[in-house]
DNA sequence: CCGCCATTGACCAAATCGGTCAACCCCCCA
DNA sequence: TGGGGGGTTGACCGATTTGGTCAATGGCGG
């Protein structure tokens, strides 16, 4: 690619690597054109070609960017758990929910295209950086796990199933979303909390709550 | 739409009925193409515009035929719950996933594009349409709430909360999978099963564990 | 052997595709 | 004020795909 591209204002290089990912996000790498992603940058079809070789190469370094970006919010999620000295499951869980947060209102399609990315049919995505993202998903997790105290849950529970089931959850509230507005994301995240609050109030050994 | 597809064989009626919903469930209405779609049947194009007259009409048929199947599909699930007299949360439920894995078997890309006509950018859909599935959804969780023994839960536990969390968990099951295989489904249920079971230990007070 | 009907695949004009490129605009420096 | 120069445009390309049509076909029942 051009590395052109990066000397860009930091927020023209976010327009068009948001509107590529929103495009890439609802439908398939062949049936999304880049007419329409430069349309919804607000820009030249030219342009694009003028950083970017061809579609493919715009895909894979969008693919690239938003798993160093995933990295990047989780390792900030954690520093700042770290900072206040938190162990608590649900209390990181929702500092991780606020980073997260951020993180949508930065790059509204990023999710959406990176789940679509990973199970996109063609082979667009090479085997190395679908591992990758698998990787980091692993990873996270442990890592997220191995630092909370897990003593508070009542016995039988069993953490990494309710890790699983509310990153479910919000997969689930990801695919129903359209419009992606601040209030919308607002929304999002209480009806998630309301959930983490259940199951904390009834999967927390009573001396904890 | 022509009649005469009504009296082709169920199962060509099915081929036709399953590719269509696949294709359409995979992107939007205008990307989805009917080439895609005859191609899936292993039909020709001439066929699917003999009986439909344009795409419009296939894709509001389907719709119509998708949400007539779910209802159908849910009144076999209380009808069955009803028949064993289970007055059971958990229980009923997962007679409900059985149904639903039948469902799944028979119609592999239903959910998938019931969701996708939803929330439909294009007004491809009537809002008649769209109202009439947003009716049938809360009609049938408030029918399977009021016919469920709610006493067993704990103090606290809201079950239309619960309902709707192991919805959202199943919906981001059904974003993530990609194969429709039997084996995949039977493995989709199997997890749903287990967070099934973690809720209903906790969340059920003791005595009727 | 006929007639009927489901089914085909070649065909159409129009739209869309990925990608190119000469020209343009605007700012900066001389 | 004049001229680079680079970010940016939009018209343009040939190739492909689009939704939809239609005359021809094939096979089956009578």
């Amino acid at each position: 690619m051009n590395q052109k591209f990066f000397s860009l204002p930091q927020e023209r290089q976010d327009l068009i690597r948001n509107s590529a990912m929103v495009e890439f996000g609802e439908g398939s790498f062949k049936k999304t054109s880049a007419d329409a992603i430069a349309k919804r940058a607000g820009v030249s079809k030219g342009l694009l070609f003028h950083y970017f070789k061809d579609k493919r190469e715009l895909y894979l370094y969008l693919f690239q960017y938003a798993i160093d970006e995933c990295i990047h919010i989780f390792d900030r999620h954690m520093l700042k758990a770290a900072y206040f000295g938190e162990t608590d499951f649900f209390r990181t869980l929702e500092i991780g929910q606020k980073v997260k947060m951020d993180m949508v209102r930065r790059h509204p399609g990023l999710f959406r295209f990176v789940m679509r990315a990973y199970y996109e049919r063609d082979n667009v995505l090479t085997p190395k950086l679908r591992k990758k993202l698998d990787d980091v998903l692993r990873e996270t997790t442990d890592s997220f796990l191995s630092r909370m105290d897990l003593h508070k849950f009542k016995d039988g529970v069993d953490p990494k199933t309710l890790v699983r089931l509310l990153t479910l959850a919000a997969e689930g509230m990801l695919a129903e979303t359209r419009a992606i507005t601040p209030e919308e994301i607002n929304n999002l995240f209480q009806e998630y909390q309301k959930y983490a609050d259940m199951l904390r109030r009834h999967l927390y050994k009573e001396e904890y709550l």
